[in-house]
DNA sequence: CAAGGGATTGCAAACGTATTCAGGCCGATC
DNA sequence: GATCGGCCTGAATACGTTTGCAATCCCTTG
């Protein structure tokens, strides 16, 4: 009897434990699919991990995975099953998993192009569609994601190097529409310049996403430009890892000569000689602030847009002070 | 109906292609909860992360989380769905997935005292349980194990730095019964001494499994113990990495005063620097592998133990040729 | 021309649960 | 003492598929 074993009020205490006792002691474990049946619901929500499609598919950015597993483990403590997937993002994928009860809802991770479904995205708001998206706010379904601040960390970022005395500092990132999320940390190091009483030089602006490689080739290209500089702020800790790495076969050091600091603070940043100063995205809280808006919409719940707040971690490649 | 969306043989192939087409136009979606119940089947697969209990429960060695997105992509490839759990592995994880209908098997994967509910697999066995487990075969499950090559892949590292001139190598890493896969590396590098004509020193041996800091601390004792040695072969890439970060805070360079050689060949691997030279375990056919075990399982084959072979990547951390 | 057989198709049952509904029991009130 | 009402329980239904089975159709063969 469904009632007893689910602490419904409508069943007495006596007849609850007997039930509850018989079902242990035949190891009964409720169908899921029949649950699943008759209430319309799953009781599972979906991760889908949608990577640019340009970049190697066999790698994934370590924060996407720190994500990941917050994720699953929010999902737990919920009592939620969560189904994960690394498919490239099928056209129908909200149908694939709500309409099919696959999943009560979909939590959305990736950096990169999802603008170029935004309007889809914004046609299932019409519709019934639980979905949650971590990453910039765009026109059209701020309630549904998550982001971290931005603005604040590039800000952060940059007034730290500022700090220090750096005056020439480059930005290697994206700042295209394409990594709306990019272009807001630029105007966060922007505005951290502008109080300085500095102005941005178009020149120190690199475009840069993906994998750590890029961060390489990105930083070639700035030391090849000839422009002069002692600080860079790296859009992504992947990116920063791959600035070190060039600087340090051209014979510069980190941070003797040049300050770099990233974003994200995964795990690598701490392996690093000299560790990686960067901007960290609280992933545990981002994690848990995603399922809840979910299951807050699964529930019919409204909700607005939730923005994390970044901290700087300082370590070693920044120089001044080394913790 | 089902046999015409299926591509059952029994239906005409025009009668098919017209349900097909309204599906399509439908956008209908066969409803899984009701298709699971019928068929007693979830085309779900589960995959368990269970962690050591002594670690932090924030931090995952890299090498799983790629055994993970890439045991996903191998269970979305033949059309399952895959269920991900980072909890602690609960008494009746077995009965949680496979009783429920939630899953039609499930994939076992972690380090460490996995020993400990041995019996307890051994058990599942004589029931109906359908799942597969990474690691070193334990006796009793052989044939529910997929896993690297250990003994092969100790015995290329030891090799490696043998042939680099190498003579005092110490060995970081558990060798009690708790990792089976560690004891296993251990009696390949004991097997390459062997055949260099050297007997392997007890005192160049450190028991150490975790993160990073684990790494760290070990390096630290085998400096304290004062015996002299000229490489360092360290069981994981992660313990590695804290062995050299050891090792250049106390004054020693790598590869010019020690070499060391990792196992997994993470992706942090790459970003050192020097880049890590290690052992590299294939993710991507270790989880093709057990994604293809298990589904046979299911569908009541017998299988038995693989093993993959792993490879060395020689990188610049042990000197000799750079790469 | 009738019968037989293969190829399709339509019908109906069953999967195991959640939930509605009616009924039964008991205590309290008048 | 009878009626009313509240609390609990048991039965019955519906959820949307899959699949076995019976029925139908058409073509071939005797």
């Amino acid at each position: 009897m469904s009632r007893a074993l689910r602490n419904s009020p409508l069943v007495s205490p006596e007849t609850r434990e007997k039930v509850q006792r018989i079902a242990r002691e035949l190891n009964y474990q409720v169908d899921r699919s029949a649950a699943g049946l008759r209430s319309q619901t799953s009781h599972t929500l979906a991760l889908l991990l949608f990577e640019d499609s340009t970049t190697d598919n066999s790698q994934i950015n370590p924060f996407f995975l720190s994500m990941l597993s917050n994720i699953s483990r929010a999902a737990n403590r919920r009592n939620f099953d969560l189904l994960v997937s690394f498919q490239q993002l099928s056209k129908d994928w909200h149908y694939e998993y709500e309409a099919s009860n696959r999943a009560d809802g979909i939590i959305l991770l990736g950096y990169g192009d999802y603008i170029s479904f935004t309007d889809k995205l914004a046609k299932l708001l019409s519709e019934d569609a639980h979905f949650v998206i971590w990453g910039a706010t765009q026109p059209g379904i701020e309630a549904h994601a998550v982001g971290c601040d931005n603005f604040a960390g590039g800000r952060l970022a940059s007034e730290h190097l500022l700090g220090l005395g750096r005056r020439r500092i480059a930005f290697i990132g994206d700042i295209t529409d394409r990594c709306p999320e990019f272009k807001r940390r630029y105007e966060g190091h922007v505005a951290a310049l502008a109080e300085a009483g500095l102005e941005p030089d178009p020149a120190l602006q690199i475009d840069a996403q993906g994998p750590e490689t890029v961060g390489f080739e990105a930083t070639q290209r700035l030391l090849d430009s000839g422009q002069p500089f002692d600080a860079i702020f790296a859009v992504s800790d992947l990116i920063a890892i791959g600035a070190v790495r060039c600087l340090n076969k051209a014979g510069l050091s980190v941070p003797g000569d040049i300050s770099v600091v990233g974003f994200d603070d995964i795990h690598a940043a701490r392996y690093l000689s000299p560790a990686l100063t960067t901007v960290r995205q609280d992933t545990s809280a981002a994690a848990d602030l995603l399922v809840d808006k979910l299951l807050r919409m699964i529930a019919g719940e409204e909700a607005r847009t939730d923005l994390l707040a970044p901290s700087l971690v300082v370590r070693g490649s920044c120089g001044g002070r080394e913790r």
